[in-house]
DNA sequence: GTTGTCTGTCCGATATATTGGACAATTGAT
DNA sequence: ATCAATTGTCCAATATATCGGACAGACAAC
């Protein structure tokens, strides 16, 4: 009677109400001016935001100053996060940065996500078998993540290292994480700062979402000089039962690529895709 | 000026005032009574904590029926990090586990941290050259966890999973983590019910600590019968500049195996882990 | 139909967490 | 030696986050 496993109650609930992944939510519309108070719990996730941003150690103090926060809530707060292994002291003595306890949780987190699991080995048997560059990305907030990477021993330089955020509109990934919205909803969705492209370009969200649209349809999506004039991106969506798109898998190959190599990297992806499509079923 | 490296400023400091890993660290030492405010923060912890415990996604209500916690405190605090994508619906529609953000977490946590990526190499490695089960365990709060594990194809079934807790004088790898305490220290440390073993039997703390001081003098522990009767595990201590222990990779064989097979697994055990200790050093 | 149990949201009241400041101890530079 | 800038801890005051309870809607069982 207490273990009664539910189905569904709440149907049409994809997205939590608030959206912020970004530095710095904040509360108030205008940039903090007000010496209101912040919620622990909201500073928490600001320091999660930091620590992952800076990608390295970084003294309690320094946290609170690039937060605007006062120094005693942050050392109260790390010092608890430090307890639970959270945090871990790193670095020379006095930095800290995401603890062991994150790694743990991230384990949990791959057992219960087939896609993770299976896209990491998608991607390395893709690479070596094109010996391209291939990425497995993921939505996180309204940006997305490469979550898993093989580089090419050929190609130069990828933009995007592995866990780094970056706009959606930057890729051709993107493009299947957006292609259910509606105008209204892209609009609300994206910042408005990440239509405007590396190279200082500014797509139009009414362009981007055609072109999202057209990549559903296709099921692959082929982009050159998105991340660099040099570079074309050819990706695929993972999709779930409902069609949802949970990933993406892509190659990243010279822009020089014959048309002919393109189709075949394209067959190559789409049927990964609907590989993992199928087994991240039993999710 | 502003990016100034400093220098451990607080030279004795190894372990945050608290520690608190297990489940309901509660302020009140009468188990809980009065019904006082928890704070979000310890609430929030108290959450990664049960997921961390299932492993599985659990429903929202239910987590705040298992922490004795307010219904809608509970809601407030998941949606907050729903938000965040620390948490994420998951299974059906109304559960909730472990988010992309932490996986992105955790990467960032492997980068900075040589032995977790070095280790999974070992680990597999060792397992490889040998065909025995070999792990990488490291200390969490007052317990350890298995970090890496790679199964060897022989042996019936390990006891422990990847990323659960186990306390740590159950195992070889755990006389490790507290060689370098006072009894005092110890006592204070370890959960006094965790020198219950599996089968029944209690453990002294002063011959857990005499072991643990021998080990260190050794290199290696070897020890059978700890996890089950068929069981024997060698451990060897991964060690910071200073000594300090910071993980241990092990191997766990049959009971069956012979005096000179130990011996050769052992050397090759204490060659890894001085090999990791010696990369984890540019931490 | 009714009943019981669930989810997700909202709302005052009050217990308290956050705050800003002050503190001693440490470090590096001058 | 003196200075300026750190770190880590402590405290009392007040802005507010937590709590408990109530709500509507969904679902399953009967």
């Amino acid at each position: 009677m207490e273990r009664t496993p539910r189905q569904r109650r709440n149907p049409r609930r994809e997205a939590p109400p608030t959206a912020a992944i970004g530095l710095r939510p904040g509360r108030a519309s205008k940039p903090d001016q007000a010496p209101i108070r912040a919620r622990g719990l909201d500073r928490a996730v600001e320091i999660f935001q930091l620590l992952h941003a800076l990608r390295k150690p970084i003294a309690i103090g320094e946290i609170a100053r690039r937060l605007k926060a006062p120094r005693s809530t942050i050392y109260e707060i790390v010092n608890l996060f430090l307890a639970a292994d959270i945090l871990e002291y790193a670095g020379d003595g006095s930095e800290v940065f995401f603890g062991r306890a994150i790694y743990l949780y991230a384990n949990d987190y791959n057992a219960t996500h087939a896609i993770v699991r299976l896209g990491h080995e998608e991607v390395r048997r893709l690479a070596t078998l094109t010996g391209e560059t291939v990425q497995l990305c993921m939505p996180v907030g309204n940006k997305y993540a490469v979550v898993a990477m093989q580089n090419s021993a050929r190609l130069f330089r990828i933009g995007s290292d592995v866990g780094v955020l970056v706009p959606i509109p930057w890729t051709a990934s993107g493009r299947f994480f957006v292609a259910h919205m509606s105008l209204a909803e892209l609009r609300a969705f994206i910042p408005p700062e990440d239509f405007r492209l590396q190279d200082g370009r500014s797509l139009d969200p009414r362009k981007f979402l055609a072109e999202a649209r057209a990549a559903r349809e296709a099921g692959v999506c082929t982009i050159a000089g998105l991340i660099d004039d040099y570079a074309t991106c050819i990706a695929a969506p993972v999709v779930d039962h409902k069609g949802h798109c949970l990933a993406c898998i892509c190659f990243i190959v010279s822009s020089a690529t014959g048309r002919k190599r393109l189709a075949e990297l394209s067959s190559l992806l789409t049927a990964s895709a609907r590989h993992l499509s199928a087994v991240s079923e039993e999710d």
